[in-house]
DNA sequence: ATTACCATCATACTTTAGTACCGAATGTCC
DNA sequence: GGACATTCGGTACTAAAGTATGATGGTAAT
C-alpha cells in the first residue's frame, strides 16, 4: 500500500535525522559542551509531536471518499403488456367454458379443434359458442374476436 | 509518480524544519533573558509540529475511491402503440386488395360483408380470401387473424 | 322436494366459409 | 405482339359454422 510507503518513508527520515542528532550531541557531550542539551530535548520533542500528529491524523481524519456513480439501465416493461381489463369481462357474465372456449376461438382453432382439446362433444362446443355470441351481442367467430380485443378480455 | 511525490513531501517536510530552525534560534536570540519562556517555547514546538504532522498526513493519506453502482430504470414503450412489422408483411406478398381483406376479416366483417364494403362481388372476396391463405399458410379466417396479430401486420 | 341453473350432448336444419377450377379484362415489361 | 401478373368474376361442391330445440344429470338455493 502506498499509504504505509510514504509513512515509512518518513518514519526513516525523522529516525535517521534523530541519529543524526544523537550523533552530534554525543560528540558534544564528549567535549564537556552540555549546555546544549535544551537544543536535544526540543528536537526530540519536535520528533515525537510530530509523529503524534500523524498518528492523529491517522485515527481522525476520515478518508476522502471518492463517490463513482455508475448508472445501470434497466429496462422495464419492454413488450407490450396485456391488461386485462376484468370490469368488462365481468359485465359479459360469461362462465368458465365460455370464456375458456373464447380464448381457444381468438387463437384460431375450429370447433371440433376446440371440442378436441378440452374433451367435449362437437355439439356441446357449438352450445357454448352460441350462448357466447348471445352475451357477446355478436354473430360470429371473427366478430366475437374482434369484440373481445377491444374490450382486452383476451390477450394480443 | 508516487515516488516523486513522496520526495517532493520529504524534501517539503525538511526545508519546513530547517525554517522552523532558524526561526527557533532567531527567537532563542532574541528572548535569551526569559528564563522560564523555555516551557511556553517546548509547548509551541509541539504544537507547531503537531500541525506539521497533521498536514503531512492529510497530504499523504489517499482519497478512496468508491464505486456506487445506481439502477436507472428505463421504461420503454409504455402504451400499446402498434408497430406495423413490415418486414413481415413484405414477406407475405400481399397484393393489395388481399391486405385490404384482411383487415376487414379481423374486424370480423363476413365475406357478404367485405363484397358490399369494397364493392366486389361475394366470389371475388371468396377469391381474394382463398388466395390470401395460401399466402399466410393458415386454413380459416380466425386463424388469419391470429397469424396477422402475432405477425404484428394489422392492428390491435 | 321443487325450482332454477349449468354443463353436457344430440338431432336437424340453414347459412357461411372455404376449395377447386375456370374465364376474362387490364396493365406492364421485354 | 406475346408473356406475365393482377384483379375481377363465375360455378359447383364440401366443410364448417351457426341456430333451434330438446334431453340428461349434477348442484345449489329456497
Amino acid at each position: 500500500m502506498t499509504l504505509l510507503k510514504d509513512f515509512r518513508h518518513i518514519i526513516l527520515y525523522g529516525l535517521t535525522l534523530a541519529v543524526l542528532i544523537f550523533a552530534l550531541k554525543w560528540m558534544q557531550w564528549k567535549f564537556l559542551i552540555v549546555d546544549n542539551a535544551i537544543d536535544i530535548y526540543i528536537g526530540l520533542v519536535a520528533l515525537f509531536f510530530t509523529t503524534l500528529g500523524i498518528w492523529v491524523a491517522k485515527q481522525v481524519i476520515k478518508p476522502k471518499v471518492e463517490t463513482v456513480i455508475v448508472e445501470k439501465e434497466i429496462v422495464v416493461n419492454q413488450s407490450t403488456e396485456f391488461i386485462l381489463d376484468e370490469a368488462a369481462l365481468e359485465k359479459l357474465k360469461l362462465n368458465g367454458r365460455e370464456y375458456e372456449i373464447l380464448q381457444l376461438l381468438a387463437k384460431g382453432y375450429s370447433n371440433a379443434e376446440i371440442a378436441t382439446r378440452i374433451f367435449l362433444s362437437l355439439s356441446t362446443v357449438k352450445t357454448h359458442v352460441s350462448n357466447l355470441y348471445s352475451k357477446m351481442d355478436v354473430k360470429s367467430r371473427t366478430q366475437a374476436i374482434a369484440k373481445a380485443k377491444q374490450l382486452r378480455i383476451i390477450e394480443l
